[in-house]
DNA sequence: GTTATCCTTACGGTTTACCACAAAGACAAT
DNA sequence: ATTGTCTTTGTGGTAAACCGTAAGGATAAC
């Protein structure tokens, strides 16, 4: 099993509950922090000190205070160490279940767990840990759908593309322009009107503003 | 000091940390419980049973799962205990650091404390828990503003009301006529417009879209 | 009563979104 | 090359959003 283990997380108390997980498997080594920038540098230290931390827990949204910080969130965090130490087992334990973030998390970052905070968060946590330790991974039951590759509806990147520049304030034409401009085709407005219509219907909305709401509420954008 | 608390949160977790802060003021008949309908249902039967509580500590966002709920948020619940039994002190803990809710909490519901949870959040809770003790409120330093009399440059239920119809697919004039069906006062289309149009320059939006994105990202609705 | 101010409502004009349809291009199979 | 199909683009018309302006109403101060 894991010996030396980092947890990341601001809210201090609730530490104490993935402790007493961590006690459970034997494991007492365990520092904590309650400012990514803090468990970067630990686990740096540790590194050179050759004890390394062998995992990480970490939240994925922190409060900022007048601390300035390199690594504001989790998810900073979780990219900075798995490029410089891939080998760092890192589970993230968080109250945020959109599934786009836990996509870029699992797929691009290539964290090792995802752990949704809620009310069975200790017993899948303890799950995720176990696995990890035998080089897998875990995700938590709500988000598990995240991975599995059915979940695409025909739904491409650039209808998503669409979506995302239009809840960024673009007007249809200002994006008809903006896809011209980066040589991404189809470009036209008329285009551009098709697709979203198309996604309006899919995804049974009355009108753009409709389309965002619903897209956003999904974790598409 | 407090005899007899209740704790209602849905992470099990965090309690672990509430429930130190309660055994450092000497307080140990504390139960916890992780949805709302159960606080409610405890609180009720101790009346009955002539052995009240004299303290909830709960938080407000409660995930939703599988057991239907009467109370489904912390908010539901104060709402409803305080109507029934204004002398049962409570205390919201919660992530939340909306000045809009926290003065609905305290102006409307009369709350008496409001923790948010944070890096500070059991030292602050300890703080609030001796003031409501003392028939006195409390706010965490953050939200301390949200009582302050100089707060009407915010942004109100009625522009939160217009903004989320909107992200229900409503047109502008689909909402001028929900308001007058409701008899919300003002209702005209134009009225609408110059609301919306205002809450763009607010957010500095492009458009409804874009407002609706923005309002959805900061959690206003 | 008057004045000033704020809020609500109404109206016209411009821009953008929405929708249906048609033309032009891309592609594969024969 | 021709056919059929699909995608992309263009056009025109209606609805809705956007924006300025102004009329009407309530309120408070004087």
């Amino acid at each position: 099993m894991f010996t030396k283990v980092l947890i990341s997380d601001d809210l201090g108390s609730i530490n104490q509950g993935v402790l007493s997980v961590l006690d459970n498997l034997g494991i007492n080594n365990v520092q904590q922090v309650q400012y990514c920038d803090d468990a970067y540098l630990k686990i740096k230290r540790a590194i050179l000190d050759e004890a390394p931390y062998d995992l990480l827990i970490t939240d994925l949204s922190f409060k900022a205070d007048h601390r300035e910080q390199k690594y504001p969130s989790g998810e900073d965090l979780i990219r900075a160490l798995k490029q410089e130490h891939p080998e760092l087992k890192i589970i993230a334990y968080s109250v945020e279940d959109r599934l786009q973030k836990v996509r870029l998390l699992m797929n691009t970052y290539h964290t090792d767990a995802y752990v949704c905070k809620g009310r069975h968060g200790l017993v899948e946590l303890e799950k995720a840990i176990q696995l990890v330790y035998d080089n897998k991974n875990y995700l938590s039951p709500q988000v598990a759908q995240a991975i599995s590759h059915k979940t695409d509806l025909e739904i491409n990147d650039y209808d998503i593309e669409l979506v995302k520049l239009l809840s960024n304030g673009l007007s249809q034409e200002d994006i008809s322009i903006h896809l011209k401009d980066n040589n991404i085709s189809p470009s036209s407005l008329s285009s551009v009107e098709k697709r979203l219509n198309k996604l309006r219907i899919q995804f049974k909305a009355n009108n753009a503003i409709h389309l965002v709401a619903i897209v956003k509420d999904l974790g598409l954008i």
